[in-house]
DNA sequence: CTTGTAAGTTAGCGTTGCTTACATATGTTT
DNA sequence: AAACATATGTAAGCAACGCTAACTTACAAG
């Protein structure tokens, strides 16, 4: 029972080590298992080896964790999305099918987490950082989108271009999770679609 | 309090009034209210006047009166499309982005709701008659695609493209509950961008 | 060593989802 | 009409949950 917390010093400090991050962690794992509210704080402390007044040292309530376990996701949805781009020179149009693929891979991979990041009712037009991931994922998309087009990345078209791609991207990845997707989409056909849309929009 | 029930004859209602119908439009207005997450049984029952024990004569749980509530919610979106298909002729292509913009519209007019209906995670592929509704509403748009593509709308190609422009519809109407939206995009600017975006699948 | 503060604990309140047992209204049968 | 079966309501209560209050412990600085 003890050794848990041995991992982070030697001192067996009945001082928990990072409890807020295993209980991003946590809570991670436990939307992720039962969905975007299938989770519970108690089960979340469980997991953590505390007790459920604990979390409250370092969150004001529930929101606030999903908050968190949210951004975190959100950063990983940045990386995967730049590496995308990066995989390929810029002006390459396989950039942006790139980028639509990291997109929709992380909905396959973190359906949970997906769920959630863009369920949230409250928050997301309200918290600046979110908001501020949210413009950094829009960033990457109009870059790659004004590179192509040989324009500024604020250049009106390229910002309405590269909203059309996302809205056609997050759709899909939305859809694939409600299994509404297409009878029989094979990934074939779904990059031939991808490529299809990123060439329709960006001519 | 008691001429509620009296409204209603003999046949159809045994006892009281029709409270699986009052539940459900509780439930629909505190979910608009208060989002998929923030009502309870407690207060659709405090709406109705009943006991918190009323619903489970007509409900098993708390998720099959929220299936009941997306199944009337379906309804509704499903015949907003058809009603914008049918405000023009066959093979128009206005036909097309009418069918888009009462998918939007009615995102931005029942957010609550339409959140709720794609954001079960259960059941959703799993219950028949969601699954149906979801086919009945992909089915309208295949027919308006088949047609102007003069395909049958089992059509390869045609379930494709069908596909797509939902897709794209579906990530809009999403990204606009999230204020994600692209800023300053007035509604001339939407429409044409649906005009676009339906031109550029559709040729 | 004393003391302040950060980070845990236990105990408990109010609400929720749901169940069990009981009460009542309605239609059908006799 | 009386009895029954069934449909539909209530009352009471359990377990789990979010969150708070009050107390306790560990560490670190003076």
């Amino acid at each position: 029972m003890a050794d848990v917390k041995t991992s982070v010093h030697s001192k067996k400090s009945y001082h928990h080590g990072d409890l807020r991050g295993q209980l991003l962690e946590a809570v991670r794992e436990l939307v992720e298992e039962h969905g975007p509210d299938g989770f519970s704080i108690s089960q979340a402390c469980k997991r953590a080896g505390v007790s459920t007044a604990a979390p409250y040292k370092h969150f004001k309530d529930r929101h606030e964790i999903l908050r968190g376990v949210v951004l975190l996701a959100m950063d990983r949805l940045i990386a995967a999305m730049q590496e995308g781009a990066d995989s390929y020179p810029p002006g390459d149009p396989n950039r942006i099918a790139a980028i639509g693929r990291a997109y929709i891979d992380f909905a396959r991979a973190e359906p949970g987490i997906f769920r959630t990041m863009f369920g949230l009712t409250e928050s997301h037009s309200e918290d600046p950082e979110l908001t501020k991931a949210g413009a950094s994922a829009n960033g990457i998309v109009e870059n790659v989108v004004g590179d192509y087009l040989e324009l500024a990345p604020t250049h009106p078209q390229v910002k309405l271009r590269a909203y059309a791609l996302w809205c056609f991207v997050h759709g899909h990845s939305f859809l694939l999770l409600d299994s509404k997707h297409i009878e029989g989409l094979t990934n074939t056909e779904e990059n031939e679609m991808l490529a299809l849309v990123g060439q329709a929009m960006l001519s």
